[in-house]
DNA sequence: CTGTTAGCGCTTTCAC
DNA sequence: GTGAAAGCGCTAACAG
């Protein structure tokens, strides 16, 4: 009826004395460290197997000594996405120092490599882990691996750069984020047939690609009723997505949905306002102030979210469990996607 | 450009230096113990508040010695649901005994009020902290609230009971799960109008009876053209949900809608298939080996999900944070209303 | 290559 | 009421 997840608590010192070593060889043996004997090796990884013993975090915490520091490498500018995974950084605060943990931010222009790179080079050294918001680009790659051969520990945030030898993503996939939003424009539009509009940022920007990917593959295979219009590319600006948008329903009168793949969210509600179009099935992307306004006054239908709180917090159970050597619980820092309506509004 | 977030590390020995006191009183204060004169512990008090000192968590834990335990009661018999939380939990044996945190699974009969009292009476003083999947009964509340007198520190899991004094209380708000269940199927419907039907397991569930008891609010308010049909107590079991579902669908053959409360999902299934009815929009709950093929399948539209894993270890955590005199950081621990289509899939 | 030893910052007795 | 002192289980420097 009752049973036990854990295993008795050994220490150290248990296991030195039954593989008839020093403390000191267990652990060098414990952290690959070299200048032990392949056969000494042996005999202490036995003895750790045999008792599966698991060294105590928090002693081997205080031993060290030295804090650990963290930097986030980020956005400058305004990004109220960016800024929410700010905020909930700074939530965790009093959660971090009683774990000795600094994290800096550090703002830079992570749209253009060089500068990115260059700012990533500057930290080597300096931290035990980095979390960046990275742009997809060679110069970039080179950059972090230079940090991960310095030992730094690297994780991406919300965007990838899967050729680099980063430790770990922290984000969606967001082809299958554009595959969700795809799905449910089609199932809100419900069996009419029409036009659907995307207004993205940029296409050029690897995760808004990756979503319009996404969305068009669902919209061809699944919702042949439905013909989705050329991208609009906004740059993520209300006023320039609002023109754009305003020009192309005065176009079709037959737009039944509308997906919009960034930000410019402000221009894209009053487009469709404006147009009196209230009724085209909006999915977009993030819970922000604005977006839970416009889905409770029920101009946009569902957004797709990654939830910012869980990001920032994942970013730093990684890099703290790399720096560590300790494992990763896959299943909790993986991201999910959220998809949002009004009703189960976080 | 670079902000940090934490401050500088202080000890316990820089605050009593400062406070003109001892380690032993610093500790005291900032344990609330008795035996300090209230001159002195306003004195600690402002030495600490003035430097915002924060105890280094790692150094408490190794100095305690003592390991601490926890135990989760859960329903005994086969229930996937349940299955998973405690997959996810033996997931992190690793990370538990890293700490040093037992934690034991009694299996009860949580359905009886007087069987599940007793299993936690007879955990008094046992265990540090209880996580308790949770009839909503006065006897059970009793029993919670002199465990919590006991010192034990107390979370109800998936179900609460609101009314004890239980610190905390891991799942889902079930009436706004029930809302967002009745908006999907009125929005995936589609504008068409007929007839819904309702499977439950029974409605004296606290948790069905709130789930029932959003969606109709929704249906009511949003979708007159929809009309809820009475509610089936299936029982959570597949043959009676089958057969009544069956016989539902040969009288009303406008059904174009159907939520599923509960479990008896593949009898749900079974039902719409050999009626041929499967056009008509499936909503259910959680996301298990079933519900995710019947969402691959197209059979279902929908699940309302509420992540097993992020309950276990929340769940944990909380009682780890009770136990330390730590804050719990709400937005982490808190549970989500997941909806998940065929694309999302976790 | 291996062992000895001095802490890390708290908690907890035990004295005063 | 308050303080002194002995660890908790590791890590890291130094000695051999």
């Amino acid at each position: 009826m009752a049973e036990t997840l854990t295993t008795a608590a050994l220490t150290l010192k248990d296991i030195a004395r039954e593989a008839g070593v020093s403390l000191a060889t267990v652990d060098r043996v414990l952290h690959n460290r070299p200048g032990v004997r392949a056969d000494t090796v042996r005999r202490v990884r036995e003895a750790i197997e045999r008792n599966s013993f698991q060294p105590h975090v928090a002693a081997a915490e205080l031993a060290r000594g030295r804090a650990r520091r963290f930097a986030f490498v980020m956005p400058s500018g305004p990004n109220p996405f960016m800024q929410q995974i700010e905020a909930y950084l700074g939530e965790m605060s009093g959660w971090l120092s009683a774990r000795r943990l600094g994290v800096e931010m550090i703002a830079t222009d992570v749209f253009d490599a060089s500068v990115l790179a260059a700012s990533l080079e500057a930290l080597s050294g300096d931290y035990d882990g980095v979390a960046v918001v990275a742009l997809d680009h060679p110069t970039v790659r080179a950059a972090i691996n230079d940090l991960v051969d310095a030992g730094t520990k690297i994780v991406t945030l919300v965007s990838d750069v899967p050729s680099s030898r980063r430790h770990h993503y922290v984000g969606i996939d967001n082809i299958a984020a554009g595959r969700t939003a795809g799905a449910l424009v089609g199932r809100l539009v419900g069996g009419r047939s029409g036009k659907v509009a995307i207004v993205a940022g940029s296409q050029g920007l690897r995760d808004h690609a990756e979503r319009i990917f996404g969305f068009n593959q669902v919209m061809a295979s699944e919702f042949p009723g439905l013909s989705v219009l050329p991208v609009l590319e906004g740059r993520d600006e209300d006023a320039r997505s609002e023109q754009l948008l305003a020009r192309l329903l005065g176009r079709h009168a037959d737009i039944v949905g509308l997906y919009n793949v960034g930000a410019g969210t402000q221009g894209v509600a009053k487009a469709l306002s404006e147009a009196g179009r209230d009724k085209v099935v909006f999915v977009g992307h993030d819970v922000t102030a604005l977006t839970r306004r416009l889905l409770l006054q029920g101009v946009m239908d569902a957004a797709i979210s990654q939830n910012p709180g869980h990001e920032a917090r994942a970013a730093v159970r990684v890099l703290l469990a790399l720096a560590r050597g300790e494992p990763i619980l896959r299943e909790q820092e993986k991201i999910r996607i959220d998809i949002v309506m009004r009703d189960n509004l976080p």
